[in-house]
DNA sequence: TCACTATATAACCACATGGTTATTCTTGCA
DNA sequence: TGCAAGAATAACCATGTGGTTATATAGTGA
């Protein structure tokens, strides 16, 4: 059963969703659980502007969802299947290296 | 456990390679068993050049392997991760869908 | 050696995109 | 109402990249 060409492109549009670092940092923060965009922007070295340009991306993929808390913004991933993908990437890169450098999302 | 810059840059680089539908569409043909280059172009509406230079893409990130038979270059898919990953952002999509279009990769 | 096939590479272009700075919008509070 | 904080958006730039056309490289057979 083989996908056409726009359901692939859907796929791919996943993928591109992870497919940059600062998105992925954004996600790891979010791992440990929800948190407000200042709170991601104080934990990673980039701006305000650029965490809310990434994490449109991210919500518009349907990877995180958001909740207004007063002010606040506040978001959470919003399926496990994140780690689980993380998981099986770091996974072949472990596989991958010469020196086992164990890397885990 | 937080992966560093250098790390996230190299997941990011592995999701990269997935992102892209032409891509996708040569690791659909390969899931049936190994081709040569022809046989990919062949199935595929896009040209031997761009065939070949995805799979430079696929290979410099270790997603498939190359083996040289005559004048022909035959290509695989290195890792079962690889349907394993497609298959969760497969069973993830179905689940956003509101329509229930079952997609498998 | 000469053609022919199969594949890779180079040059190029149009377009997408990550990041920055500046600005706007929204909400809460004095 | 005015102000400050939190977040989103706009404009912009530099870079990366998918695809094409044209060319180069390698192997095969006559």
């Amino acid at each position: 059963m083989k996908l056409d060409a726009t359901q692939l492109e859907r796929v791919a549009n996943q993928f591109r969703a992870f497919a940059e670092a600062t998105r992925l940092a954004i996600l790891q923060e979010l791992k440990g659980g929800e948190l407000s965009v200042s709170e991601i922007v104080d934990a990673l070295p980039t701006s305000q502007a650029n965490v809310s340009k990434q994490l449109k991306i991210l919500h518009d993929a349907g990877i995180v969802t958001r909740r207004k808390q007063g002010t606040q913004v506040i978001y959470q991933i919003s399926d496990p299947m994140v780690f689980e993908l993380c998981g099986l990437v770091c996974g072949k890169l472990n596989r991958d290296a010469v020196k086992p450098v164990k890397i885990r999302f």
